[in-house]
DNA sequence: GGTTACATTTAGATCGTTCTAATCACAGCG
DNA sequence: CGCTGTGATTAGAACGATCTAAATGTAACC
């Protein structure tokens, strides 16, 4: 048992060669699965490969060839469950097709994010996913990723517009869709006074959102008060603490249509602290169907995105667009399905 | 405005220098700020640099230096939130230190941590951060990922030995203590009978914490019956399924200590399917504190290991040993911290 | 034997950096 | 005037792979 593990040099294809009497040209080729190498000495290369064992090093191979073999995802906090899920189905489906994924996250600050896309764009990702920061610009995420890397922008638009060179692809929910669900649900069990919570209005999905339930209270016939919309950081514990602001703003509301789980359930955790019970004197909804939403008390009305699905429908559009980097920019736009649970009851 | 965004050729040093009249080196040279050069022409150059929107290639820079500026980050499971945690702390930590996350997830399958280690080791990452899968084995992950590339084990240890010249250093949580602080405090509050559910025994996570549990019912007098070590999967849906053949074999039980967190949400759950009220007539505690432990209902009981902590501390020992790559290889036990929430109800 | 065809192999340039060892310009000094 | 020291710059070889174009060996055919 000799197998070479030499802990100190690195072995390269020259090695291998010398190590076998073939010049460095066969050895690449063999590596390859070239048809064109002979049966006899592919396998005594294939036994030399073993025996030093050889481990190819694509980064040389990327720069020769002008390829990439890893595709950048930046998202805000993969702490939120929704963003791991969905970084596991990008994984998942890159790894299938033999990419590997860089990671970068952002804590919602644009700075951070024009600081990690920077670092990550030197390491030559094929493309990049992008789920934006809160207010970041186009112009800015342009200057940090140059006009040559694919992005795919996911769940979220950019602040500014892009030059038309930049021919950027998405992959959105349909946000609008998905709360005027919600909103229908609510009044269908007979609320009327439905306040909209949680979200910043300058992030796009906030105001999708809010749009949709606008749309639905508006077909209803019902009027909106402005002390119905009470923003939020997308986070529990923001969200618990605005609960306050909620309740003072309209006493007699009995329904919430709430920006994301997250909210949701820091909505919830507020109401209770404030005396009143979710899902039983007051409905609430979320977004984005979270694990937790199915076990938390009571169990969350809201909408899924499949957000491991989400995942994987990214890794393919951007594979897609590095098979064509000329076919042009497209939008694709997610469904959402309404789940009922029992925190949306009828009003008392 | 004429900054050239050109969207088809790469701009290279070559580009740089011959923009401004300078050699190949003394872009280099700017790049990397040494103070070898005038003044005068790093402003020149650095102009050039920003006019024609240059991006580094740290590929073909780490290709000549034979260094890496990339660490793989393996993972079970991302859709686990203490591996969503763990995950964001290390690529935080990384990214301060200037180094990119590779990552890589294995669904606990160890055929798919031999293939994803052996994926990502082409890219050459400089060291590794594997969380095992269950079963996997040192010779298996050894040939994956050669003798050359440092590895942090986390969380788990590897089956069989590995060779002496492999010196892998390791970050474990605290296992036996944690299920021994949980397990005195459910006999502190006055439970007898207590089960050790969940987990598999041959991960060494599992068997530490079951011998946390041993211990801490045999300082106490406390003589075990064979019905009450149950196994599952880690996971929620399995627990939930395994719950009947905890009641069927002994129904006098009235706490359990759980593998982990999810474990114990889905024990929680299938006590609710028979009939049984956790943290009223059964106490339940889990292990990791992920976020839904303080919302569960009734609140999880839980040993905290502050993931996100522990994915910096991993972090910075693979770091570490980058910079010191013959110091011996050492062990990191972290510690945990007992969590008393209402799950741990004392015996009826 | 000479020509062609085919299968296999290979020398050498190349990708975009860094590094080593010069080289160059210029001032100061005896 | 030649020598040396210093600061600034650079030519050219690497790193480990791939690719092009050409070389080699062998067999077949006229």
């Amino acid at each position: 048992m000799e197998s070479q593990t030499s802990v100190d040099r690195k072995i390269t294809l020259n090695d291998i060669a010398a190590g076998c009497g073939v010049s460095r040209a066969t050895v690449s080729l063999v590596l390859r699965g070239s048809p064109l190498v002979n049966k006899h000495t592919r396998a005594r290369v294939e036994d030399e490969l073993r025996r030093q064992g050889y481990v190819y090093n694509r980064a040389a191979a990327n720069l020769r060839r002008r390829t990439s073999s890893s595709i950048a995802l930046v998202v805000n906090e993969l702490g939120n469950p929704f963003f791991a899920e969905f970084a596991a189905g990008v994984d998942e489906a890159l790894g299938e097709a033999g990419f590997v994924t860089l990671l970068g996250s952002t804590g919602e600050s644009s700075s951070r994010e024009h600081a990690v896309l920077s670092s990550l764009v030197e390491h030559g990702p094929g493309g990049i996913i992008l789920s934006p920061a809160e207010g970041s610009e186009a112009r800015d995420v342009l200057a940090a990723v140059g006009a040559r890397t694919p992005v795919l922008l996911f769940n979220r638009e950019l602040g500014g517009t892009l030059p038309e060179y930049a021919h950027w692809d998405r992959l959105m929910l349909d946000n609008q869709r998905g709360t005027r669900l919600a909103t229908e649900h609510l009044i269908a069990r007979g609320h009327r006074r439905i306040a909209f919570f949680g979200g910043h209005d300058d992030s796009s999905s906030s105001r999708e959102r809010y749009a949709g339930y606008e749309q639905a209270m508006q077909a209803a016939g019902l009027a909106i008060a402005p002390a119905w919309r009470v923003e939020s950081a997308p986070t529990r514990v923001d969200a618990a603490r605005a609960t306050q602001a909620l309740l003072a703003g309209d006493a007699t509301l009995t329904a919430a249509v709430c920006y994301n789980d997250a909210v949701a359930l820091g909505l919830m955790l507020g109401l209770n602290q404030h005396g009143r019970q979710p899902g039983r004197d007051f409905a609430v909804t979320g977004f984005d169907d979270i694990a937790e939403a199915s076990l938390s008390m009571p169990p969350l009305t809201t909408l899924s995105t499949a957000p491991r699905a989400r995942g994987r429908q990214a890794a393919e559009l951007i594979l897609a667009r590095l098979r064509q980097p000329q076919a042009k920019a497209g939008t694709v736009v997610a469904p959402v399905e309404l789940v009922v649970r029992e925190s949306s009851c009828p009003p008392l």
